[in-house]
RNA sequence: GCCCCCGUAGCCCAAUGGCAGAGGCAGACGACUUAAAAUCGUCACAGUAUGGGUUCGAGUCCCAUCGGGGGCACCA
C-alpha cells in the first residue's frame, strides 16, 4: 500500500461515469411496471440558437437539483427535454448564409444535446421532441382546427402591429416599450387580415385562476399577468348622437361622474371618428383626414411619451348626456384608443387628468361632480380622482363614490341607457406570421366555400422545401412562392384553391409541448388521455422570469381550452413554478459586444461540470441574478475533492450498524438529515449546499480525531453528502458511492430518514436577558423546567448585578432557551 | 404617475419574533514542506440603510424617508 492516494479528477470522472449511466437509465420514467408514485418537472425547453450558455447552465443546474431530489425521494420522475426550433433566428441564419433553416437547426440541436449529456442533465433522452419535426407540428395543425371548430379562431382585419426590420407582424406581448421585442426597431400599424386565438373568451379564468397558483408561483409572476390581462369593472353608457339614428356606446369605469361629462372622445383611427367627419362640414373632413394622416404617423414610441401634449380636432357634432340631456362637443384624438372598450369616451375633466389635460388645451368647460376636499381641477390643472361627495349631479348628490357607482348603474340600466360592464387591457392573440420557418396555417382558401380546414387526415401540412424560396422579408410569406404547394384542391368542393400561406406564431408551438412529452412519438394523437392523466399537470416547471407573460399566459390558455374540449381534467398546466435569475459579469448581462462575456465550454474545461453545477446552485437563492464575478466555481472545486476524499477516508464496510458510531457526528448527520429536504424542497440550493459544507466540516474533524475513518458515523455522514451530493454533483456523487463500496447509481439510492432521538441533545445554552439585552448564559439540561430556569437565571449574579435598582415587572421564561426578566 | 420586491461583515449570502452568523470568497496567522503548491487548522471583521411605532423581546411585524431593482403605464 505504498501508492499514492489517488487524487480528484474531475475530467476523468466525466468520461468514467457516463457511459455507466448511459447503460443503466437511471432516469427512464417509462419502465413497465415502475409503480413508483410521479412527478413530472420540466425545464423550459431551449430555442436552439447556437451551443448551451452560462443561463442554460444555471436554468438546468437548478431544475435538476429539483428532479434528482424527488427521484432520491422515491418518485417515478419524468424530466424531458425538447427544443422550440422553430423561430426567425434559424430563418435568418439561413438567409445570411445561403442555407436551408433545418440544417442550421438541426446541428445545433446535436451540439446543445451533447453539451447537456455532458452537463448530466437527468433527462429522460427517451422522451425527446423538437417542434420543427412534422411529426410534431402536425399537433400544431390538428390543434388549431380543434380552435377553429370551437369558433377560438378566427380571421379578422385590423390595424395590427408591424416590425418594418422583421418584416412580420407581432403579437401584442411582443411589443415592449414600442420597439419590436426581437430586434428593437420601432413597431408600426398596418391594416391586414390575420389569425387571431381568441384569449380573450377566458379572460376572466385567466384571471381567476391565478388565485389558486398563489403562493406556488412567483408573487412577480403573478402580478404580471393580472396586470397583462387588465380587468376593470365600470359601466356601458349609450349616447344619443345628433344626427345619428344609432347612439353610441362609451364605456367608463367611473359612471357616478357621468354629470360631469363635458364634451365626448372619439379614436382618431376608429372607424367611428370616419364615420362622424364624413358627415360633417368638409372644412371638418378636410381637417380629420390631415388629422388622421398625422396621427398615423406616430410611432408607438412617441405615443407612449407620457408629456406628450394630446391632439385632437372639434368634429362639429355634439352628443346627449343621457342624464341631463346636455350638448356634449365630439372630438377625435389621439389619446383614446380605437381597440379598448368601444374606442369612444365620456370626458369629465374634472377627474381625469388625460380628460382634464385635454381640456386645457381646447378650452373645453371643467365641470366638479365630485367634491374630495381638494382644490378646484380648473384651478389645479390636477384632477381629482379620489372618493368624496357626489355634488351637481341630481339624484346622485350625496352620495359616496361607490353608492352613486351602484345607483347610476342601476338607473341607467331601468332605463335601457346602459348597464354594468367590464373590460380587459388583454387582446386576443393574433398568431399569423409572414415567415417561412414555422407551423403552416391548416387552412385552403376556396374561391367558392371561403376558408375550409384541412382534414385530420390530411396533415400534416408539412412546410415545403425552402430550396427555390426567396425566404428574405418582404411582408408576405415566403410560403407564397412555393406554387406547388400554395396550389391546392378545396376539402369540401373539390375545386382548386390556394393553401393558407402564413406560418403560426412559435408560442403556439410551447404552448402545450408539456403534454406531447407524454408521448413525443405517438402518431395517432396529441397525446394520450391516460397518460396525461398519470403525469399532468406538470408539477415543477422551472425557467427564466422573461416567459413570464407570454408563454405561461398562452400555456395556460391551452390548457384551458383543452379542458373545455375534454382532452385534460385539469385547468392550470404548472402547478409550481421557479424563476431562475440571470447569470451577469460585472453587473450587466453578458454580451460579446460589451466584452464581459463567459463561455461556459471554458469553464467546463476549467473546473469541471461538477464544479460550475455546485456553483450555480450555491451562489445564492436561485431567483436572484448571480454575477460571475462574484463567485468561485475554483472553490466550488475545492470542496468537492474535500468531500470526496472523506469518502476515500472511509475505513468501515459497507452495511456496517451505525448505532455505535461516533455520537456528536451521528447528531450532525441527522440533523442534516432533516434539514437539507427542507432546503431543497423551500428552493434554497444554496442554504441546503451550505448544509452539505458543514456536515463535510464535521465528518473531516471526526476522521482526523482519534475516532478515525473507521468509525460507523464516518461512513454514516460520508453517505449522507454523497447521496445530497448528486443533487449538485453527479459525478464526484458517484465516484464518492463507488469509493464507498456501493454499485451505481448513487441517484437512485435514496435518502435516509433523520432518527429523532439523535437530534435532541442532552444540554443546551440557555441565556437570560434583561429588559431584552443579553447579560448571562449557561449550560442547561434540555429538559430543565420552566420554574427550575427561571430559578437558575435569578441567581446570576450577572443577571443581579443587572437588575440592581430596577424592580421586575414580568418574567419571560421560554424553556429551556430563554429567560427575560423586563422591569419597570 | 400607479403597483411589487429588496437594503445584514470588504464581497456573495444565512438567521420558525428569542445569543446577529450556517456556508463560502477575499484577508491574516500557524502546521506540514528544503521550498512552493495542495492540504489541515486558528483568527479577525457588521449590530442589520435611516427615523418612528408595536412587543417582555424586532434583521424579522407596522408607518414614513432614503437608496437599489422590477412590472404596468393615454386601457377611460
Amino acid at each position: 500500500m505504498s501508492t499514492e492516494p489517488a487524487q480528484f479528477d474531475a475530467k476523468a470522472l466525466t468520461d468514467k461515469w457516463l457511459p455507466v449511466w448511459d447503460e443503466i437509465k437511471p432516469f427512464d420514467s417509462g419502465k413497465p411496471g415502475d409503480n413508483r408514485p410521479t412527478k413530472y418537472v420540466l425545464d423550459m425547453f431551449p430555442y436552439p440558437s447556437g451551443d448551451l450558455h452560462m443561463g442554460h447552465a444555471e436554468a438546468y443546474a437548478l431544475g435538476d437539483v429539483i428532479a434528482r431530489y424527488w427521484i432520491q425521494k422515491g418518485f417515478n420522475v419524468m424530466h424531458p427535454i425538447g427544443w422550440d426550433s422553430f423561430g426567425l433566428p434559424a430563418e435568418n441564419a439561413a438567409i445570411k448564409r445561403g442555407l436551408d433553416p433545418r440544417g442550421w437547426t438541426y446541428d445545433n440541436i446535436a451540439q446543445q444535446k451533447a453539451s447537456m449529456r455532458r452537463y448530466a442533465c437527468s433527462f429522460d433522452w427517451d422522451r425527446v421532441l423538437i417542434t420543427s419535426d412534422p411529426e410534431y407540428y402536425k399537433w400544431n395543425q390538428w390543434l388549431f382546427i380543434e380552435f377553429y371548430n370551437k369558433g377560438l379562431a378566427y380571421r379578422k382585419n385590423s390595424n395590427v402591429n408591424w416590425c418594418p426590420s422583421c418584416q412580420t407582424v407581432l403579437a401584442n406581448e411582443q411589443v415592449v416599450q414600442g420597439l419590436c421585442e426581437r430586434c428593437d426597431t420601432a413597431v408600426t400599424k398596418k391594416a391586414l387580415t390575420q389569425w387571431y386565438f381568441k384569449v380573450t373568451d377566458y379572460a376572466d379564468r385567466l384571471l381567476d385562476d391565478l388565485d389558486t397558483l398563489e403562493g406556488a408561483w412567483p408573487a412577480k409572476v403573478l402580478s404580471m399577468q393580472r396586470n397583462w390581462i387588465g380587468r376593470s369593472y365600470g359601466a356601458e353608457v349609450k349616447f344619443e348622437i345628433e344626427g345619428r339614428k344609432n347612439p353610441i356606446e362609451v364605456y367608463t369605469t367611473r359612471p357616478d361622474t357621468l354629470y360631469g361629462a363635458t364634451f365626448m372622445v372619439v379614436a382618431a383611427d376608429s372607424d367611428l371618428a370616419a364615420e362622424l367627419a364624413s358627415e360633417a362640414s368638409p372644412e371638418v373632413r378636410i381637417k380629420f383626414q390631415d388629422f388622421l394622416e398625422e396621427t398615423k404617423k406616430t410611432n408607438d414610441i412617441e405615443r407612449l411619451a407620457t408629456d406628450r401634449p394630446k391632439r385632437g380636432i372639434d368634429l362639429g357634432r355634439f352628443a346627449i348626456n343621457p342624464v341631463n340631456g346636455e350638448k356634449l362637443p365630439i372630438w377625435a384624438a389621439d389619446y383614446v384608443l380605437a381597440d379598448y372598450g368601444t374606442g369612444a369616451i365620456m370626458a369629465v375633466p374634472a377627474h381625469d387628468q388625460r380628460d382634464l389635460d385635454f381640456a386645457k388645451q381646447n378650452n373645453l368647460p371643467v365641470q366638479v361632480v365630485v367634491d374630495t376636499g381638494e382644490d378646484d381641477p380648473s384651478q389645479s390643472g390636477v384632477a381629482t380622482t379620489g372618493d368624496g361627495v357626489i355634488v351637481n349631479s341630481a339624484e346622485l348628490n350625496g352620495l359616496k363614490k361607490t353608492e352613486a357607482i351602484a345607483k347610476i348603474t342601476e338607473v341607467l340600466a331601468s332605463k335601457g341607457l346602459g348597464k354594468k360592464a367590464k373590460n380587459f387591457r388583454l387582446r386576443d392573440w393574433l398568431i399569423s406570421r409572414q415567415r417561412y420557418w414555422g407551423t403552416p396555417i391548416p387552412i385552403v382558401h376556396c374561391e367558392s366555400c371561403g376558408e375550409v380546414p384541412v382534414p385530420a387526415s390530411e396533415l400534416p401540412i408539412r412546410l415545403p422545401d425552402s430550396k427555390g424560396l426567396d425566404l428574405s422579408p418582404k411582408g408576405t410569406s415566403p410560403l407564397g412562392g412555393a406554387s406547388d404547394w400554395v396550389n391546392a384542391s378545396c376539402p369540401k368542393c373539390g375545386q382548386p384553391a390556394k393553401r393558407d400561406t402564413d406560418t403560426m406564431d412559435t408560442f403556439v408551438d410551447s404552448s402545450w409541448y408539456f403534454l406531447r412529452f407524454l408521448s413525443p412519438n405517438s402518431d395517432t394523437e396529441a397525446f394520450p388521455k391516460d397518460q396525461a392523466k398519470k403525469w399532468a399537470p406538470v408539477d415543477q416547471y422551472v425557467g427564466g422570469v422573461t416567459h413570464a407573460i407570454l408563454h405561461l399566459l398562452y400555456a395556460r390558455f391551452f390548457t384551458k381550452v383543452l379542458h373545455d374540449l375534454g382532452y385534460v381534467e385539469f385547468e392550470e398546466p404548472f402547478t409550481r413554478l421557479l424563476n431562475q435569475g440571470m447569470v451577469l459579469m460585472n453587473g450587466s448581462a453578458m454580451s460579446k459586444s460589451r466584452g464581459n462575456l463567459v463561455r461556459l465550454s471554458e469553464q467546463l474545461d476549467e473546473h469541471g461540470v461538477d464544479a460550475v453545477r455546485l456553483t450555480m446552485a450555491f451562489a445564492g437563492p436561485p431567483e436572484d441574478d448571480i454575477d460571475w464575478a462574484d463567485v468561485s466555481p475554483a472553490a466550488s472545486a475545492k470542496f468537492l475533492a474535500r468531500a470526496w476524499r472523506c469518502a476515500q477516508d472511509v475505513s468501515s464496510g459497507p452495511g456496517i450498524d451505525f448505532a455505535t458510531g461516533e455520537k456528536e457526528l451521528r447528531r450532525a448527520t441527522h440533523l442534516f438529515l432533516k434539514e437539507f429536504p427542507e432546503q431543497i424542497e423551500s428552493f434554497k440550493f444554496n442554504v441546503g449546499v451550505a448544509k452539505i459544507m458543514e456536515l463535510v466540516n464535521a465528518l473531516r474533524k471526526t476522521i482526523d480525531s482519534p475516532a478515525g475513518g473507521s468509525d460507523p458515523a464516518v461512513r454514516e455522514a460520508t453517505e449522507a453528502v454523497a447521496k445530497a451530493l448528486s443533487l449538485f454533483a453527479p459525478y464526484t456523487a458517484e465516484d464518492m458511492w463507488q469509493l464507498l463500496g456501493h454499485k451505481p447509481a448513487v441517484a437512485l439510492a435514496g435518502f435516509a430518514e433523520p432518527i429523532a432521538e439523535l437530534l435532541v441533545r442532552d444540554t443546551l445554552t440557555a441565556v437570560v436577558q434583561v429588559d431584552g439585552k443579553l447579560r448571562d448564559k449557561f449550560e442547561v439540561s434540555s429538559s430543565i423546567t420552566e420554574a427550575e430556569l427561571e430559578a437558575l437565571a435569578m441567581a446570576s449574579v450577572n443577571v443581579q448585578n443587572a437588575l440592581a435598582g430596577k424592580q421586575v415587572k414580568n418574567v419571560i421564561v421560554r424553556a429551556p432557551k430563554l429567560v427575560n426578566i423586563a422591569t419597570n
